[in-house]
DNA sequence: GTTGAAATTTAATGTCG
DNA sequence: CGACATTAAATTTCAAC
């Protein structure tokens, strides 16, 4: 199930219509991609089994929630072992302030991105939930000062995919 | 309009919910929270009136797409410059490669996540794409080994913007 | 791919605090 | 007057043809 799906045009340009809007109804998505409704809903019931759509997610205004000020940061945790790892991240992932965590190669073991109120907010969350933990060796604060989604996820080569007849 | 929304309990049950799957229907809100179906329609309505809401986006699985290896790729541009930085931004948004761009304060300008094929694949993105440039300066690549969502944003203070009465 | 029924969304109206 | 509930119409989903 790791391995990737073989996906038509129809496939392709259905995902493409719903990464720019995933709240599309079958039938516009029909009309755009010249088929029937109904073959879309199998399409997309397809792609939602095979794990190509793992769901569908709400996107939120940080600044709106209070939270206005984001920020990376790049954490050493020592000694990089299991059982000390483990709970790390289960920690990490439980604040309200963390919204993605990365186990990365590198000089730093994990990126953590977190949305804090201000620069307050963020002294006390690195003081107190990061650098005051015995695990964690480093901590280094990058500031967001801006952030972009970028186009939709496709295949490397959508060509190779498709039959040619 | 940049400034936080007040939002009460049933606001915050509504999004608590539509983030841990953004396709519930109004009538399942509705069951969960304790209230008319038009009632979470109304809420929701609002909600993405005053931008508290920005979209629904649909989630990927990069592996399944031929995209299995993902890495951060952190860029110094120089000279950092408006008339220099706003094509770069341009250009790699534009790549199918990226997935998320962040522009950041520290000695890395930028912070890229790309998802690509395999590492011949990611040399070849870094090569063509990065250095290759002349105002690209240094790029560090870090592999993810594993990346987590995190738990639901709220605001801050839950408490602190429900009248208690 | 087309049709038709069931469910959902959505707007309009009515009602309570 | 604002917020919520009820009702009904339009749309969408989804299964059977």
């Amino acid at each position: 199930m790791a391995d990737s799906v073989v996906l038509d045009a129809v496939d392709l340009h259905i995902l493409r219509l719903l990464q720019n809007d995933a709240r599309s109804t079958y039938r516009e998505l029909a009309a755009e991609v010249g088929v029937a409704p109904s073959t879309c809903l199998d399409r997309v019931a397809r792609l939602r089994r095979t794990g190509v759509i793992l769901g569908h997610r709400l996107q939120l205004n940080p600044a709106k929630l209070g939270r206005g000020l984001e920020a990376l940061l790049l954490v050493q945790v020592r000694p990089h072992r299991r059982e000390l790892i483990g709970p790390f991240v289960d920690r990490i992932r439980a604040l309200p302030e963390s919204r993605a965590l990365f186990h990365l190669t590198g000089p730093d073991d994990y990126l953590v991105h977190v949305a804090v109120a201000d620069p307050a907010d963020l002294q006390r969350l690195v003081l107190d939930e990061f650098t005051s933990r015995r695990e964690v060796a480093r901590v280094e604060t990058r500031l967001i000062f801006q952030q972009w989604e970028c186009g939709p996820l496709l295949p490397p080569t959508p060509s190779a995919h498709l039959s040619s007849d």
